[in-house]
This record gives structure tokens, C-alpha cells and sequence, in this order.
DNA sequence: GGGGTGTCTGTGACCGTTCACAGAGAGACC
DNA sequence: GGTCTCTCTGTGAACGGTCACAGACACCCC
């Protein structure tokens, strides 16, 4: 039985005041480095902390001022790929970083069911949290509304309907898919296919869209391969079905570095050479692009640099010193060539 | 400029008392499940709480309280390897499970310096945690001592080190390890090399020791090669430094499935067929195994499952119904045979 | 000297719960 | 009918901060 005998009575406010001899309110405008204290108080209060080892206590803080300092980072998608897709781990490190920073605690909502969604907002009207990162919403997202309905700052990953007014950080997918689209075919591909994942979100679709914008003419319905998810076996599965029914394909866009994983090990068991007979290009420039055998050619997206963005913004609208243009946050991308095409 | 106008006030239970016309006391009462409150001013409260739209404020009860319902999940690995490893994310999905079923909040506080480590310290005495799940504490890590000296209620995924009297979950590693090794050498294997690694935990020690209980008088402390931690790069050099230290390998026992991914690779470069060539086992069970050409011959972990034992020791230590036995909580391991050995 | 302005400090009320205590009523037993 | 127990309810005082307000004091200017 360790049941810890009864814990030693922390300092409060009260005993530093005593210590310091002023005040409890005049420790608390020390706290929080108000203006309008003499140097002669604050010192002594200092002083009085260090000796008293006074920690604040942030349940009664929270409290009296109607605040949490914590920010939801909601992810919509199933557990199992929060973990696999070491692009949303990377945004999640980003804005923990902001936040940490900046004295607020993260709180990671997943969504994997529609049962966890009520409980989301439940959460989010229940006042747990003064604003949100929301990581992944579909393009028809009740959660969007919600926040809205709820006044609640929030900030998204990816670029929302054009019907919400919420701020938003991203990446310019569409041209970005152009762009390595355009170099796969200036390796001297001619028929080029893609294995595409995710249409109800905008990164899904708009990289479908700036694959078809790069062929031009040549684009070919028949050679895209849609699935559910940006995930491994989606790749595999859709190789598989792409060489089934184009076996003359040399070329190949996965729409996740993940999925391009897959595409790589379908080849490699159809008896292809990468980048010989196929070339293979990604998207992410995740961990997955050096953990493959040949190192994978795709887009750079910031992962890390976004979710820092993402909670920056948040905190401005806490503060509120947001500018007023919603996509201000469009951050740069960039083709990195390696070996698979 | 969106800064959210004044938010509504909330329903407290002073609203649902007066709703229900009854007293705050008779509220708190129904709200915790107490007993000794009749069944009518039950339903009247229930009731009223729909109407109002009462959700509980967290900061108030944890004053009220003195207790944060938040647990702590204190991982010591690097940011990157906290996200690359699908083992801890398994554990922590596990641990968030039990203790959201339990209206209890995980934190999660990922050690990677020294000064992490302070910050961490920090926050455990600062009361913002009622208590803690630590994954792969090193043997010596001085966050061990730092919460027996709080008497902050504790449990371990794996084994701590002898002195210490903290309650943890864990598998038999050795056993394991000597089960997988047997089961190589069975497929006749003549010289059987091992990637190792974190050889300064629990996990890692007991492994290798395992492996050398099984080799027997076999057992050759050239074909060991270190490493400091469970990832696939190490595998990939690893294996390329046994390949020269002994040609002749036809069995490898790696200490985790991502480094057995990178023996793969590195197996596959050096131009050496899996299994015929060489045999090769992993440990954990996780998601790479499955991503592996050949699919990977490895120790199934339950990781999920130790997540959630974890979680539950705590709570069982919070409410005092803790058993004596530490190491209650040591799950079961099997061997999964696939293709690689 | 009177009035204004700016700096610094202490006090009481309040944030929304829980908890201990007191007390009311009902029934059982002698 | 008195006492005892059991069930149920209301009340006031915490919990540990913040915040608005009032007031003290110093200084400057007319």
C-alpha cells in the first residue's frame, strides 16, 4: 500500500506575501509582471518565493480568470495513422513547441468515430479550452461549425471550405503536385499514373488537381488510383490495381510519401526496376522518403514549421492581435530530388 | 479581427440548484454519485441539468479538490524516436484509453535534455499531475528518485532497476529474447549475430541476455554489435558492421522491428537473400513488421495492453486499492512466425 | 495652498466547486 | 412518549488565485 500519506501542503500565495511581508496583491502583480511595483517589493518578493518554493497553483488561477491555458490539437482521422503519418506527429511537435513556450498546456483530441466527436465538443463548449488547432477536417466537418458556433479561437492545417471564415496555415498543394508532376515527366515518362488518397479533404484533392493541370491533355482518368487513406497499404493495394490496368505504366505519383512506400514494394514484387523501368515521386519528405530503398524523390512540406504557425496564430487570436487575413499562412514547398525518379 | 466577443456565461450549479429547486449541496451530491439523495430530487436535477446545459468546471472542482485529474505520461526518448517508435504510441494509445474512461486528462512530457528534465521535475512538484506513467526510464534516471521523494503515485513500463520499490508492468524480455533465438536456431542456423541496442535499460540488457542464454556455449561476443537506440538507421549500419565482422552470418536476431527493417535493407544491398540466405528476427510486433519484404518473423508485444495496465496501476494507486505485488503486472509474449525466418 | 497626475499598495469580493456540519423528518424499539 | 438510528437536505467556509477599487504618497504646476 503506497498510498502516499498525506502530501505536504504547498506554499500559496498568502505565505509569500507573509514571507515578504506585503501584500497578496502585490505578489500577484509580481507574478504576472504588471507594471506599478516598486524594486525594493519585488525583490523581496523574489526572494520570498525562492524560499517558500511557491509554484502557482493553476486550477485556482484558471479560475479566477475564466481561463484554461490549454489549446485543443484536434486530429480527425483514426488512431491508428495519428501514429503511422509522421507528418501530423511532426505538426503536433511544432505547435507544442509555440505553446509550451508560451505557458499553455496542449490537449490532443483524436476523432476516430462519431461517438468521439460528441465528446470533442463536448469538450471544446465545456470551456476545457481557450482555442484549437485542427488538424485534418473533411470538407463537410460538423466540428467547424461547432468552433464557429462557439466563438472558440481556433487556427487550421490545411486550407478549410470557402464557405468558413476560419484562419487557416498551409501548403500550396496544387502547385506543388504540378511541380513534381512536371518533373517526373521531364525524366522521360509517357505514361503516368497516380495512386491519390483523401479527395474529401483539400490536400487530397488539390494534389489530384495539380497532377492533372501538369499532363495537360495527356491526363488519363483511368490512371488514377483513389483511396481512403494516406497510408501504406493504399499503395501497395493501388499499385497493384494501377499495373493491372495500365501494365505499360513508367511513371508514378503517390500522394503520401507513405503511399509511395507501398507503390516502391508492389514494384519491387512485380519484378520492376525504380527508377529504371518506373519512376516514383511522394509527397511530405517525411521519415518514410529515406527509409525506402531507392531514397524517394518528393515534395518538401514544413510539417514541423506548420504546427508552429498553426499555434502561433491561435495565440495572436488570444491576444487578440490576428491580422485579418485568413491565409497568411502559406508556407513555401519544394521538390527534393533523390534516386526513384 | 475575430476575437470571439464576450462568451456566453456558463451554467454553474448554482443555475441547476435554483432550476431544481433544490441547494447546491443536494447538486454536488447527484453530480458525484453520492448516496443519500432521493430518487425525486435526483430526476429534478437531472433534468434541469439537460435544461441548462450544465457542464462542470474543472478549475473550481481541482481547487475545491486539490486534485488536478490529469496523468502524466513521461516518455525519456528523443522527440524523434517518440514519434517513430509505433511502440510508445501504442503504450500512450493504451494508457489514454483507460484513463479518459476514467475522466482523467493525460499530459504528455517527452524528456530529451537536461533541461526537459528539470521542466519535468517541475510540473510534477508543481501539483499539475496526480500521477505518472513512465515509459523506458533509464536505469539510472534520476526522475525515479525525484517522484519517490514526492510520493507522487507511479508506475513504470518496464522494469526498474533493483533498488527501486515503484510499482511497474512489463514483459519477460529474456524470455522472449531466449524464445525468438530458439526459434532461429531451429530453422538451422549455424552463425547467428544480434543488432542490439539501449543497452542501458531493462529492455535492452534483457534482451541480449536472452539471446546469449539461448546460443549457449555458441554465443560469440564479436557478432553483437551496439547501438544506442531501437531505430531503423541502426539497423542499417549494424547489420553493414556484422556483415564485415563475420561474412559467414545466416541469423540475426534484432532487438526491435524497426531495427530489423534496417538489417533488411542493408541485407537486401549487400545482395544476401531473406530467408535463404540469412534468418532474420525482430521483437515488438509492430506495424513495421508488417511493412517489411519479407514479412518479419518477430515477438508479439501486447504494447497496447501494457499501456493500459499501466494506467490502471495508477488509478489503482490514486484510490488507494493498490496491490502489493509490483510486478502484478508482467504480460504475456509469443512468438509470431512469418517469412523472414 | 489647491488641484491634478502618476506611482505604488492593501482590501474585499468573486471565480465554481467540495466538504463538514447541523438539523429535519421518519421509522423502529423499548 | 422518549430515544436512537437512518435518510436526506441546506449552509457556510474553504480552496488559491485575480481584479477593481480606494487610498496613500510624492511630485509638479499654476
Amino acid at each position: 500500500m503506497s498510498t502516499a500519506g498525506p502530501r505536504p501542503r504547498r506554499a500559496t500565495i498568502r505565505d509569500v506575501a507573509l514571507e515578504a511581508g506585503v501584500s497578496r496583491g502585490t505578489v500577484s502583480r509580481v507574478l504576472n509582471g504588471e507594471p506599478y511595483v516598486s524594486a525594493q517589493a519585488r525583490e523581496a518578493i523574489e526572494k520570498a518565493v525562492a524560499r517558500v518554493g511557491y509554484v502557482p497553483n493553476s486550477a485556482a488561477r484558471n479560475l479566477a480568470t475564466r481561463r484554461s491555458q490549454a489549446i485543443g490539437f484536434i486530429v480527425h482521422e483514426p488512431h491508428e495513422l495519428f501514429l503511422e503519418d509522421p507528418n501530423i506527429g511532426a505538426i503536433l511537435l511544432g505547435a507544442n513547441r509555440v505553446l509550451s513556450g508560451s505557458d499553455h498546456q496542449m490537449v490532443s483530441l483524436v476523432i476516430d468515430s462519431e461517438r468521439d466527436s460528441r465528446r470533442v465538443a463536448r469538450y471544446l463548449s465545456g470551456g476545457f479550452v481557450d482555442g484549437a488547432v485542427v488538424v485534418s477536417a473533411r470538407q463537410d466537418d460538423t466540428l467547424l461549425t461547432t468552433i464557429s458556433r462557439l466563438g472558440i479561437p481556433a487556427t487550421l492545417v490545411g486550407r478549410p471550405p470557402a464557405t468558413s471564415r476560419v484562419p487557416w496555415v498551409g501548403i500550396d498543394n496544387k502547385g506543388a503536385a504540378r511541380a513534381i508532376t512536371e518533373h517526373l515527366i521531364s525524366t522521360g515518362r509517357r505514361r503516368v499514373g497516380m495512386i491519390a488518397a483523401a479527395l474529401d479533404r483539400d490536400s487530397g484533392s488539390d494534389r489530384l488537381a495539380g497532377f492533372r493541370e501538369a499532363l495537360g491533355p495527356a491526363f488519363d482518368r483511368r490512371l488514377v488510383v483513389e483511396n481512403q487513406l494516406y497510408e501504406y497499404t493504399a499503395g501497395r493495394t493501388g499499385m497493384i490495381e494501377l499495373l493491372e490496368r495500365e501494365p505499360e505504366v513508367d511513371g508514378v505519383f503517390a500522394a503520401s510519401d507513405a503511399i509511395a512506400a507501398g507503390v516502391l514494394d508492389a514494384l519491387r514484387a512485380a519484378g520492376r526496376r525504380v527508377p529504371e523501368d518506373v519512376g516514383v515521386v511522394g509527397f511530405d519528405d517525411s521519415s518514410w522518403a529515406l527509409r525506402c530503398q531507392p531514397l524517394l524523390t518528393t515534395v518538401h512540406q514544413p510539417a514541423r514549421l506548420l504546427g508552429e504557425a498553426a499555434a502561433a496564430s491561435v495565440l495572436a487570436q488570444l491576444r487578440g492581435t490576428a491580422t485579418d487575413d485568413p491565409a497568411g499562412g502559406l508556407l513555401e514547398t519544394h521538390v527534393v530530388v533523390r534516386e526513384s525518379a
